[in-house]
Order: structure tokens, then sequence, then C-alpha cells
DNA sequence: AGCAATCA
DNA sequence: TGATTGCT
């Protein structure tokens, strides 16, 4: 059996060298990380090159130790320790804490003393000891089972001590010399005096032939040199003194049993859970890599028939009667990783294979066939038994075409949407991905050959890469983000476009005819007006002939020419008469394009309807989107676009359209976040937020508000939420930037807590790096700190607008949640069918009407208790044209 | 501010 | 990929 070993290390030392040995490095919130990262690469690369049987790391407790009481200008001249070292302290114990390492700490004693009386204990119990510092004063300690790695200039670079070391850096001193060597050379780094005038040559001469400080004085005599001997003379008390504080005391109290620093090696989801938090790539990478093959950490067992971690030699079962299923899935009692085996890479084409049920230790490929059905499986997937998927909407989406219902109550976690909430900036990310990024692996590709023992080997991943993403959601407090929004909405969204919306094809057609027939008559006419047929559609044809033919102002450029967007066009509709058809033309061919042509390509032949799909994991700020067909923009603004919203009908004869949808959300939840006192107290009001903001910043009564004041005070509360720049505002105003400036300064002045909000929540996003929403929700904004004007200002916009709609975002998921468990819970019969950000809406039979109303607008309004009421509008229609 | 779709 | 337009 191979001895123990104790591997003993200074914290503070190590710390304090690391942070100056190191270049700045703060983590994505700008905390200062540079002390800890190396701290933690040394202790990474201890950990493989000593391979300790035990461990633990001392810091000193207090700054006031015993030995103040003996000389109390001890480390008197130290400078102030500087804040991004402090900030850091914390840090490191918590990343021992991740590593589970022992700390050891002392009142009134320093680490060394720790480190000695350790050291000296486990020497004596037969353990072989490492001591780890910056301080070569431990040198002290070294003997034959004792010794002391001293750092080199770098922090991960160590210098082996043993006594033969000792005596070849300092010819011919034993370790218990040190002491002595202290004593009469002084540290001024520990503003210990010393002998003034004996240095290290003198120091080494002098205890080569009397051994300590004792023995030279008690020969002092015999010392050569009289001015030599007089320094000695005088400062007699100098030299005991600073030998006892240079002295390790190694009967400290430590009441610690050496069997409790026994190392079992990290807990890798905690440690990768930290590391990423820290935001230590490089460390993430090479941990992850190190557990994957370091025989002492827990690993899956290799025995032939169980997989391993590593690709090549996995190995996983096929199961393919329902017997094998029964004893392999009831064998499993710890969360087991599930991936479906969709048979298309469309997972609304909802044909499944196979699907792949696997813990770090066992997995299996489930072959549905005659033997084995999917419908034998839905116990299992139903059940309350702890699952881990990735992308569970898919599998919800999926598994309801053959008759399984998944909904939040069955025991399924989503390693994508914890992914999402952690770095939302990614977007909808591969499950190779989020390896790529937690655990710094690399996924075997995916191909056709390997397909089902792919899935095997990435189910058996899912339960570990889970636990260490949930443990940094908790960490981040976004537990209950997690848990009661984002999971649960994950199947009320697979329902949603499961449901789809009808859309009446015939309808959609005639007003795609009617389209065709205006755009042709129009498209006539501008070549008439122009002289010349051209691409309409292009926008550099359409340049030439304004600009160049017509000889009208260019008055806007883009990079790759003229502007011809219509806040220009709009400008130049006075000067001819060809550019308001132009105009004209461009929202019919919008609306034939994207909205007719567009889509019909997308109603289902099956069932007559759109069934969009809502990205759950996509946008930074936490909204939804959506897409094929993007049902949230839809036009409504124009009454022209509005009528498409006709061909949107309920599934059934007697069945409505409704709509619910919050008034002035954004600006709502402005006025809880920023408490300005007249915002608040304006929709307690519940005023017309833009007449009361013109009424405030024109300074007139609300009734002299003119339109034009109206709607110039609407776009400065689009501004504020937006998080406002002049140059944006004088844009949407088509007013000088000057005036823009004006119009934000009185808003500020006469809504100072908004002001107050802007700017502490930027200066918030500078000291942290990230901001959160009422759900604690995160957006990271690396930006902030850019050298660059327009990056910067950018993130600050992005500081002060995220938010606000993220927390719209929490707020709308929230209620949607709650509505979805309400209707079940009642069992009704009518349906959510979209959410458009600040918006809901749903069908149902006529006679559920008044029933839903109330059911919507109450889980609406008290999705969450802000500071100002929240109010709903609701509308409904035989359309959603009508739903208004 | 945040998205998606279309076209060249 | 960029320009444009649709939505909140």
């Amino acid at each position: 059996m191979p001895s123990s070993k104790l591997v003993l290390i200074d914290g503070n030392s190590i710390l304090y060298r690391a942070f100056f040995a190191l270049p700045p490095l703060t983590a994505r919130d700008g905390t200062p990380t540079n002390a800890v990262y190396g701290f933690t690469t040394m202790l990474l690369r201890l950990l493989s090159d000593e391979n300790p049987t035990h461990l633990a790391v001392a810091f000193d407790k207090s700054k006031v130790t015993f030995r103040h009481a003996d000389f109390a200008a001890y480390k008197g001249t130290r400078q102030e320790t500087p804040d991004e070292l402090v900030q850091q302290f914390p840090l490191a114990r918590r990343t021992l804490e991740a590593l589970s390492i022992p700390m050891i700490e002392i009142d009134q004693y320093e680490a060394d003393d720790v480190i000695g009386t350790l050291a000296k204990r486990a020497a004596e119990a037969g353990f072989e000891v490492r001591v780890v510092s910056g301080d070569k004063d431990l040198l002290q300690l070294v003997d034959s089972h004792v010794h002391v790695l001293l750092t080199r200039k770098g922090i991960t670079e160590m210098e082996h001590f043993d006594e033969q070391a000792v005596a070849q850096r300092y010819p011919g001193l034993k370790p218990a010399q040190v002491i002595d060597l202290k004593g009469l050379m002084g540290d001024p780094s520990d503003n210990i005096p010393g002998v003034p005038g004996v240095g290290e040559k003198t120091a080494l001469k002098l205890l080569a032939s009397f051994g300590t400080v004792e023995g030279v004085y008690e020969h002092l005599k015999e010392v050569q040199g009289q001015k030599l001997r007089e320094r000695l003379e005088q400062h007699r008390d100098d030299a005991f003194l600073s030998k006892r504080l240079a002295t390790i005391a190694c009967d400290a109290p430590v009441e610690v049993d050496l069997d409790s620093l026994r190392y079992e090696g990290p807990d890798p989801a905690r440690a990768l859970a930290w590391f990423r938090e820290l935001d230590f790539r490089s460390l993430v990478d090479k941990i992850s890599e190190e557990m994957s093959h370091d025989s002492t950490s827990p690993q899956p067992s290799a025995e032939p028939g169980r997989p391993s971690t590593a690709w090549d030699g996995f190995a996983y079962d096929v199961i393919e009667d329902v017997q094998a299923w029964r004893e392999a899935v009831s064998a499993f009692n710890e969360p087991v990783g599930v991936m479906m085996d969709f048979a298309h890479p469309d997972y609304h084409v909802a044909e499944i294979r196979g699907m792949a049920v696997a813990a770090p230790k066992r997995a299996y490929y489930i072959r549905f066939g005659e033997r084995l059905e999917l419908s034998d499986v839905r116990p299992w997937l139903v059940s309350e038994r702890p699952k881990v998927a990735f992308d569970l909407k898919s599998m919800a989406f999926a598994l309801d075409a053959h008759g399984i219902g998944l909904t939040p109550e069955c025991g399924w976690q989503d390693v994508k949407l914890a992914a999402y909430l952690l770095n939302p900036q990614d977007g909808d990310v591969e499950l190779s991905e989020v390896f790529a990024r937690e655990r710094g692996q690399e996924l075997p590709p995916r191909e056709d050959a390997t397909r089902e023992k792919w899935l095997a080997y990435t189910a058996s991943h899912l339960p570990p890469l889970f636990e260490s993403l949930a443990y940094t959601i908790r960490m981040q407090e976004m537990e209950r983000l997690y848990q009661e929004v984002e999971l649960p909405l994950a199947f009320v969204l697979a329902k949603m476009e499961i449901t789809g919306f009808y859309v009446n094809r015939e309808k959609l057609q005639a007003f795609g005819e009617g389209l065709t027939e205006r755009i042709e008559r129009i498209t006539q006419e501008i070549y008439e007006l122009a002289g010349t047929s051209f691409n309409l559609n292009s926008p550099k044809q359409l340049g030439e002939i304004l600009f160049d033919k017509l000889g009208l102002p260019a008055l806007k450029k883009t990079k790759t020419g003229y502007s011809t967007s219509a806040d220009v066009l709009e400008k130049l509709a006075p000067m001819h008469e060809i550019v308001q058809k132009i105009l004209d033309y461009r929202m019919l061919a919008k609306l034939q394009s994207t909205y007719v042509e567009g889509l019909l390509k997308v109603i289902r032949r099956e069932t007559g309807r759109v069934h969009t799909r809502f990205h759950q994991t996509l946008t930074a700020t936490g909204r939804l989107s959506s897409s094929e067909p993007n049902l949230q923009n839809i036009p409504i603004r124009l009454e022209e676009g509005r009528r498409l919203r006709q061909v949107f009908e309920p599934t059934y004869k007697d069945w409505v359209i409704f709509a619910a949808d919050y008034s002035q959300i954004e600006l709502r939840i402005l006025a809880h976040l920023s408490g300005d006192e007249a915002l608040i107290d304006a929709f307690r009001h519940d005023m017309d937020i833009h007449t009361r903001t013109a009424a405030d910043v024109f300074e007139v009564p609300p009734e002299q508000v003119t339109s034009l004041m109206r709607r110039q005070a609407k776009a400065v509360n689009f501004g504020i939420v937006y998080g406002i720049s002049d140059f944006g505002l004088s844009q949407n105003l088509n007013i000088p930037q000057k005036e823009a400036k004006r119009f934000i300064e009185n808003y500020f002045e006469k809504f100072p807590g908004v002001k107050r909000y802007m700017d502490e929540i930027v200066r918030q996003a500078r000291e942290r790096g990230y901001v959160t929403t009422l759900m604690n929700r995160r957006r990271y904004l690396p930006d902030i700190h850019s050298r660059n004007y327009q990056m910067r200002s950018f993130a600050e916009r992005t500081a002060m607008n995220t938010p606000i709609q993220g927390s719209a975002a929490d707020l709308i998921k929230l209620a949607m949640v709650r509505i979805d468990r309400a209707m079940r819970d009642a069992q009704m019969d009518a349906r959510m069918l979209l959410q458009v950000h600040d918006e809901l809406i749903f069908e149902c039979p006529k006679d559920e009407l008044p029933a839903l109303e109330v059911l919507v607008r109450d889980n609406m309004e008290n999705a969450m208790t802000l500071s100002v009421p929240l109010k709903v509008d609701t509308a409904h229609g035989p359309t959603w044209y009508d739903a208004k």
C-alpha cells in the first residue's frame, strides 16, 4: 500500500503571489479573478503532480496574531492589500468548496503555524508531507519527510526543496537554521529588523561557524571583524526577536484530525459549475479532460458491457422487447438521460424510431417495433421518475402525436432551457455546443452509421451535465425562473404548436388575388412614370431611377449605395408622384410575398392550420420568437395589412377568437423598477400615459395636449424604454438632434426617478458585467467596458432596455403557465394559440368566453404584484381581425 | 430594444 | 450578407 501523502498549502501566500504574477483578468461580470485563477491552476497542477491522499489549505485568520504581542510593528510596513485582491479571497474559498478541499484557519495564528503544526504531526504519523508556499520561511520545516515547494516566477512552476536543496540554495545551511538566518538578516517585507549590515553572505558564514543565533552570541568574541562584532552586540535584542518572529509555531491549537483531510477528489459537477461561473474557460476544458482520464476521481467503470466516458469504448445495450425494457428501466435509481430518435430532423414531423435511455453507468437504446411500442414506455415517460432531456418542447410535441401527453408533473428536466438561462446571449444552441461550453468536451459527430450509439452516449451524459447547470442556476438565483416559468412553459408552448391556428385558405387566396391585381396595376404606373421598366424589388435599380434618372435628392446613403428606405421615400413623396406609388408597391409586395404566399406555404394540408414554432431559447432578453410562420409580426398598424387577420379563424363554427393584452406593460414595469413617483402616480390613476407625459414635458394642462404633442411624447416614452439616445429620438421624430436632446432632458426633469434608475442600471452593468430582470434572468454586457463609443453606448442602452423587456417576458411567461394550469383544472375546451410579447390569443367555444375572460385577466393582472397595477384589455370576435 | 421573412 | 419591412 502506498504511504499517505499530505499536501499543505499556504493560501494567503499563494493568492498574494498569483495576484502579482498574473495580468489582470476578470469574469464576465467584471470581478477580478487573476489571483483565484492562478491559485486554481496551481491547485490543479498539484493534484495531478503530487497525487495527495490528504490535502488542506491554510489561511491567516486575523490580521493580529500572537506575534504582534511580541512585536507590535510585525508586518507593519506591508502595504494595504489591493482591493482587487481582497475581493478574491471569498472567491478562493468558494473555489476550495467547489473542489471539496478542506480549509483551515486559526485565531491568532498565521497560515504558517497551521501548516507547521500539521506537517510535524503528519510526519510523526508516517506521512510524506509537501508544503506549498511562496514564502522562503517555510523552508525551516524541511526534513526527511517534509519537503517544501516554493513558487517560482509564475505560479504553477514550483521549486522542490528537500534538505539537500536547502543546503544548495543556502550553502551549508540546515533547514532548522532558516530561523537563525532570518534572525540575523531580518526580513524587510515582514518588517523584521535583524542585524543591520548583516546580509545573506555574512549570516551564512556566521551560522557555518556557530550554528545558531545563540551560538553566535555565545562566541561573539570569536567573530571576525570588529565592525561586525559591534553591530551584533548593538542589535542583540533585535536578532533574538527576529528569530522568534520567524519561528513557525509547530504547536498551534489546530483541532483538525488528519483523517478529516483525506482527499477523495472533487465533485466534477460542482467544480465545473463554479469554474464556469468564474469564466475559467481553459480550466473548464482542462479539468473535464483530467476528470475523464484521472482514475482517482469517481468514474463510471469500464467493465465489459458498461459504458466508459470515452466514445470509442462506449458500450450500450439495445432493447427490443417489453420484458427487457421493464427490467432495464426498473434498475435505474438515479436521474436518467433521454434522447428521442426522431426519423426526421424536423420535430414537427413527429416520427419516432426509438430512444436512448442512459445514466453514466448504464446505457440503452430502445428500438421501437413489433415487440416494443411507444405505448409500452408511456407509463415511464409520464411518471415522476427524474429524467433529463435536451429540448423538451420538441419531445412533448412529437410524443403528443403518439398519444403521449407530457406535463410539467412528469419529472422532466431540460438541459437546453438550463443552458439558455445561463447564457442567453448564445441563442439557440445545439447539444454539442452546450457540451463544449460546459464540459470542454467535443461530442463525436452525429453520423447515420453510429446514430444509436451516439444517442445512447449523449443520453448518458445528460444527467451530470444538467446537475452542473442546475448548480449554477441555483447560485444565480434563477431556480424559480427555471422551475416555475421556463420548464413548465415548454409544455405549454408544445401544446400551442400542436394546436396551431386555423387559416381560411380560400379567403387568403382571394386576398392574394386582390393584391396581385393592385400590384400589377401599380407596377405599370410606376414604369410609366419612370419611363422604363426595372426590378422594383432591387434597391439598387430603384435608387438609379429615383436619384439618377429622375434627379430626386439622395437624402441618405447605405454602405452599398443610396438608401430607399420608407423614411427617406416619405420625405420625397411630395416631390414626385412616383414615390408614393413605390411606397404602396412595397407595402402590397410585402403583404403578398411574406404573408399571403408565405402563409399559404405553411398551411398544413392535413389540418388546414399553421403550426408556428416558438423559440424559447433564442432571444437575449427572454422574449419568445416565432417562425414558420412568424405569427408575431402579422400586420396590424395599417388597415390594409390588418385585414389579413380576417383569415385567422377559430377551429369550429361556434367558437370565437379571444385576445388579451397588457396595457403599457413596459412603462408600468419601468415605473416599478425606477420607483419614479410621477410615473407610478400616473399609472395608479390609470391615466393616458402619453398624454400625461406630454403635459409634463410641454408644461401644459392635459386638456391642452395636442395630437402632435402626444405623438412626440409617445416617441419619447418609446425612447426611454429602449434606452434613449438623442440621435435615435431625432430620427424617430424627424427633428434636429438638439431638439431631441431637449425633450429627453425635459423628460428626466419631470421623471427624476427614471433618470436615477437609468444611471444606476448602467452603473450596475459596469460593476457586475450583467443586468437582471424581475425574476433574475441575466444578460451579460461585456461591451459596457468597450473603448469604442458606439459599442459602449449600445451596451448602455441594452442595460436600460433588457431589465424592462426581459421582466415583461418573465411576467407574461409566468401568466401563461398559470393560465394553462387553470384552464386544465377547469377542464375548459378553450386553447391558447399565440403569444405576441404582451398579448395572448385564444380560441374558445362562445359559452366559455365569460369564464375564459375572467381566468385570463385574473392570471395576467396578478402574475406579479408591482408598485403599479397591471392592466389587461380584452376583446373577442369571429376572426383574429375582430378581436380588437 | 428585440425578433423573422424576403429579395438581390 | 445587407437592405428592407413587418411586429412588440
